[in-house]
DNA sequence: GTGTTTGCAAAGTGTTTGCAATTTA
DNA sequence: TAAATTGCAAACACTTTGCAAACAC
């Protein structure tokens, strides 16, 4: 009972003093939202919801600002599959995505499930930032 | 110079009649802009923008909605590369594309040029629409 | 004529911004 | 205390909707 203490916020703690990011307390309780489970694919929309539900007093534009930040620190990647609402993905290792149309879900596929053979070459003067490979799914 | 006479709406005209669509003057002119040069990336504002400059009299409202319709009737596809604008293109055969993040251009990547492979199975009770492939480029 | 399509303006969505008040180091 | 961060409300960009007028068949 004298080291183990339970230290809630150590990991999310962590991350933000890795990215240089201050430790305020509406982004250690998202980071906590966002991390301390599973792998999580997030609107704004929703996280903010979540915030609420958990009695974290936090505005709809500082949720967007810090998953903008954490994106930039790249402990977030953002999934585009639907025009007019971003996803933010807390799995940033390599891997693909099916996107069921009717719900709106996004549900990942891991990066040795799909391999993309015969790339182009990036056109003149560009380099590849990412491949996405989105799976839509029906039914 | 008898039967080969110019007919500039044909193409658009046989188009809207196998999707059983009205040739309304709005509908024959937007087909006209999108079928009748090149494979194109466009968005709805983009397309309101040259009906305008060729003076065909159409509101967004209208783009809009010729957009859906055209898409329902597979003349058009759908793509969703960021978030906030849909753009549609007039290439329905299988292929992928090229993102430009800097522009927001888009640029269409034949479909031989890539192979997706080990592709993992559709979830339980769901059946694949369509697989995206986008190669997001920078500089 | 009759049902479809259009235009307009208004409402809706999701996101960003400007700035004063607050918080952090 | 100085600089970073936050909240709010307003602004924004894009898209959809409702309904009367215009149009195609």
């Amino acid at each position: 009972m004298t080291a183990v203490t339970h230290r809630p916020f150590s990991q999310a703690l962590d991350r933000l003093r890795a990215a240089g990011l201050r430790p305020t307390r509406q982004r250690l309780a998202l980071a906590k939202l966002l991390f301390d489970c599973c792998d999580r694919h997030v609107s704004a929309e929703q996280l903010h919801g979540e915030a609420l539900s958990s009695n974290i007093r936090v505005s709809l534009a500082t949720v967007y600002n810090t998953l903008h930040q954490f994106t930039a620190a790249g402990m977030l990647r953002e999934i585009v599959v639907d025009a007019g609402r971003s996803y933010f993905d807390t799995n940033t290792t390599d891997h693909h995505h099916f996107f069921y149309e009717q719900s709106g879900r996004l549900e990942d596929i891991p990066g040795d499930m799909v391999s993309v053979t015969r790339m182009p070459q990036a056109p003149q003067g560009t380099s590849i930032r990412r491949v996405d490979v989105i799976v839509r799914v029906m039914g």
